[in-house]
DNA sequence: AAAGTCTGTGCAAACGATTGCAGAGCATAT
DNA sequence: ATATGCTCTGCAATCGTTTGCACAGACTTT
């Protein structure tokens, strides 16, 4: 890596003044303290020069890094990696730098992490695993690390987050259904130590109240985790249970598919046989076979809004833990019909 | 950001030494040189105290970061996301952490994100973005900059890289086509100032030849990006052009898509009337309608070896570049079938 | 016993910025 | 004329490491 040659000693020598003037002069913030003509000289001979002020000795001196750390379950999961771009964006036309960790959703892994990111001292953290109780995280918050989550809360409200409105989506998932004439629907949940497993069941309880449906415990399953294979699970745990049923919500687009595999081994097929609705509307819901009704998060935008709500934390540490809450919208496709 | 309190010099204080001493007694390389019993107390001094280094003060002494950056035209196609995960896998375990740019494939993003990386002197940098030419990366590797490429590679043979074997890929998969009896097979290539686009449509003429078959220039369309809608656009050009074909070859799986999109409002029906294969077997491909024949590149696997070459590079300059040239693997699914 | 290794430790100078403090110069008020 | 204040600049310390050099003591070698 070739060093940054010039320094702000250089530029001292070149024009003729003190190191700590150059200083002044190039921070926006001190240049009011030195003399115009001396400030042009300097700026002038900087930039001819060619100075890039050093990182590290920055750094070192003020404690502040220009960087933040983002963790995600999964990188290559299209409904995450949305939210990595949408923060990117944010940051980069700030000057900030950001550092990804994967964790594979494993506690261990996002601990190693999160302390690897304080030891190098990121000036905000933004996570996107969070469990709905998670010590961790309460830590963080404890510790004072600037944080905002994405997608998935906590039950501790003192924290920032940015997520999309789980509960009034799965209700309006259920409305879709009942109006287009479906009695019985089934739900296959997600994992409920997850904000977004959990409230989205609690949609689809909330929605069944709504349209006057009745709850019937055996039409609901849940998953261990956001994965295709998961969903197929259930899938097939719902159909042995012989019951009867003519639609079913699930937690995620990732189950929706593993529901698509499963009603195909089957037999059945999907929008006509039985309805399925997936939430997130990720990256290729639409070219699915049948393509997917689903309800769509805002992903792109749940980043960027972390992003600059992380922002604000960073410049002032005082600001209060601010939440917000984004509206999903319904996709309509061809995985939902009347009931047969 | 609570600050690591605890320095080298608490600690030499409190086993009573110098903080050199410490410093040496912490360094695994300059271990030897202290004494057995007082490198004991200075370890457990250190973790009892719970000591963390500065990676401030270290780099500016070092001028190492323990850094790397990549560089990605798209954190949320799934053709780049794997390649980030394998990287931050193998970088992970090595204790470095990655910095993601998401260029867009315009290239004075692709050069702010490089300066920004090198000003924050980043150890290293994988580059996911390169043209068959392109100055910046002669530039980087003339600066001297540990860089690897990874699925793109330049004209520039001095350069590391690891890609996956487009001809042969591309040859591979017109002998397919051939032995199911396609004899006009069309091809819809991608950028040819990539050498992902060049390369394999480089293969489709070779296979061409290979398989008896010949060349046509009215059965070639080029598309100016990997997208879903250039592949519809060079999709509707060819079946305008009234020419005879019975298979598409696409330069990968989204133009691949955009074929699909564009069969389908012409009310042809892929895999029976027109075969389609693909490349890069990306996420969802199995699942598309109908399933993706296309050939698979091993992006994991790509972003890892492309880390370890860059980590060999970081830990020896010296070392000549490396090139490595994984082997793709065809996935025969629906989409491709005897010619009607 | 004198001279010559070796080993282990301490000293102090970097690395390249920021910033509190002091003081020089000058203008204004008394 | 002196006192007071203001504005601008320089000095030097500091952030927390690493590392070349000097040197003290112990251990060989003659």
């Amino acid at each position: 890596m070739a060093s940054s040659r010039v320094t702000l000693r250089d530029i001292a020598e070149e024009v003729g003044v003190n190191p700590s003037t150059v200083s002044r002069a190039l921070n926006p913030k001190t240049r009011g303290m030195v003399t115009g003509e001396i400030a042009r000289q300097i700026t002038e001979a900087a930039d001819r020069m060619g100075y890039r002020p050093n990182p590290f000795a920055y750094s070192l001196r003020t404690n502040r890094s220009f960087t933040v750390g983002v963790l995600v379950p999964d990188l290559t999961n299209p409904a995450f990696a949305p939210i990595i771009k949408g923060i990117d964006n944010v940051l980069e036309a700030s000057g900030y730098s950001v550092m990804v960790a994967n964790t594979d959703n494993v506690a261990e892994r996002e601990r190693k992490n999160v302390a690897k990111f304080r030891e190098r001292h990121v000036d905000g953290l933004v996570i996107a695993t969070a469990r709905r109780h998670d010590p961790l995280i309460d830590e963080c918050r404890t510790e004072g690390t600037p944080l905002v989550l994405a997608v998935r809360k906590t039950t501790n409200s003192d924290i920032s987050s940015v997520v999309s409105d789980e509960v009034t989506g799965g209700e309006t998932i259920m409305s879709h259904l009942a109006q287009l004439g479906h009695r019985r629907v089934a739900c296959i949940a997600g994992p409920q130590e997850l904000s977004t497993g959990f409230e989205r069941h609690q949609g689809y309880v909330r929605g069944l109240n709504a349209n006057n449906l009745e709850y019937d415990a055996g039409l609901v399953e849940f998953c261990d985790a956001f994965t295709e294979e998961e969903g197929r699970r259930a899938a097939s745990r719902l159909l042995a249970s012989g019951r009867d049923f003519t639609a079913i919500v699930a937690a995620n687009d990732m189950i929706a598919i593993g529901i698509y595999d499963e009603l195909q081994t089957k037999g059945l097929v999907c929008g006509k046989d039985i309805s399925v609705v997936g939430y997130d509307d990720m990256l290729f819901s639409s070219k699915f076979d049948p393509p997917l009704t689903t309800m769509h998060s805002p992903l792109l935008d749940i980043g960027a809004e972390a992003a600059r709500i992380l922002l604000e934390q960073i410049e002032d540490p005082e600001t209060p833990p601010r939440s917000v809450k984004m509206t999903p919208e319904l996709i309509l496709r061809k995985s939902t019909g009347k009931p047969a």
